[in-house]
DNA sequence: ACAGTGCCTTGACACTGTCAAGCAATTCCG
DNA sequence: CGGAATTGCTTGACAGTGTCAAGGCACTGT
């Protein structure tokens, strides 16, 4: 039997992504990934080298997928720098809890090769846009500081989501809308569209 | 052979710790942690009523310890409140920095029980310690959305610290000093401190 | 003395990742 | 044209894992 080149690599990592998606990384497996792609249970490692590879190949895919999600965030958000920019996190925080198992793998598993050639421009690809959204808020010239706090502040509330599973008993959950807590980051900034702080048009 | 009650409890729980910093959560296991702590392969799980009970055990003496690791930060902060929060979040990130596996633990692993009723105190005393160091920069009253700015910032920037592997590559390791950013943030509050460093236009 | 109760061991089971070997179809090449 | 190498996958085995039932062993209370 013969499949056009690379057919059953494409396979394999959608039936990974299928099972991350349904029962977490607990339920992401060579052997499911195998049966679920109606393969050997061998297969899996032949084409990806072990399980690091598999992960490491879904990881390269999330983070296209992430980095297209922040795109159209910001693209979302208008030609406002304001909004651009809370779009982009927006598309950051959407992405994280819509795809959780993804996000676990692209910024939390030990078993992903973040070096690997495929995987690395997409990561790449994704810190850009976040930067660029950034940009206008700097003093003209790219403001790291500025950048890692942004990033700091919405992953570290992206990750927060994910600990504080009881709604009732954690202080995360009585929380304040991030838009907020973004705008708390820009006040000091001085600039213009700040101080008009619209009441914000719900992207998504 | 009668030992104090609890007593292979603890062993257990060191054990586990010991296996977690040496080599992460893969060489984490029952059997493994059973055999350091020179007993038989099935002794953890009747103590812990499997993986997931001892995990828990470990995440639970692991809040413990944060909490004390950011209360001391805190204190060596003096009685300046910029200096107290900044010694608080230098205690959070130290901690998660040299205990990266108790850090995973408590706040990634998904088969930890975060409302074991051991654990729960202590993760709740750990964010009362920065909420109170955040108190100032509020209006008198909490101001919840500072301390989430606050807690996100400053998970966020540990946890970006644990993915950027590559000092390289990364541009997360040409980063600036989390206190820059963390001054960044609170630049927009009207207590004089801040004031000092960077002049806050009048928003909301 | 004797049943009861914790504490731990033993042995088994299904499941995992990895590896060596093999097999069948395709492609290469002399 | 025909053997040989290569590719893509299967088969079978192995050690290691969590979990569970059964049992044993020492101590306790009566």
């Amino acid at each position: 039997m013969v499949q056009d080149p690379g057919s059953l690599r494409d396979v394999l990592i959608e039936a990974g992504i299928a099972l991350l998606e349904e029962g977490g990384m607990q339920a992401l497996t060579l052997r499911q990934t195998a049966a679920r792609a109606g393969v050997s249970h061998a297969a899996p490692a032949h084409h990806f080298d072990g399980l690091p590879g598999l992960l490491t190949a879904m990881a390269a895919r999330a983070f296209k997928l992430f980095a297209d999600a922040i795109h159209s965030g910001r693209e979302a958000g208008g030609t406002d720098p304001l909004q651009r920019l809370l779009g982009t996190t927006e598309g950051y925080l959407t992405f994280a809890s819509q795809h959780a198992g993804l996000f676990h793998l692209m910024f939390i598993s030990p078993q992903v090769n973040r070096a690997d050639p495929v995987l690395g421009p997409h990561a790449t690809r994704a810190y850009q846009i976040l930067r660029e959204a950034c940009q206008p808020f700097g003093d003209g010239t790219p403001d790291e500081a500025l950048e890692l706090a942004v990033w700091s502040m919405v992953h570290g509330y992206a990750l927060l989501g994910f600990t504080a599973e009881d709604p009732e008993r954690h202080p995360f959950h009585r929380r304040p809308a991030f838009r907020e807590l973004l705008v708390q980051l820009l006040a000091g900034r001085q600039i213009p569209v700040i101080n008009r702080l619209a009441p914000a048009p719900d992207i998504r």
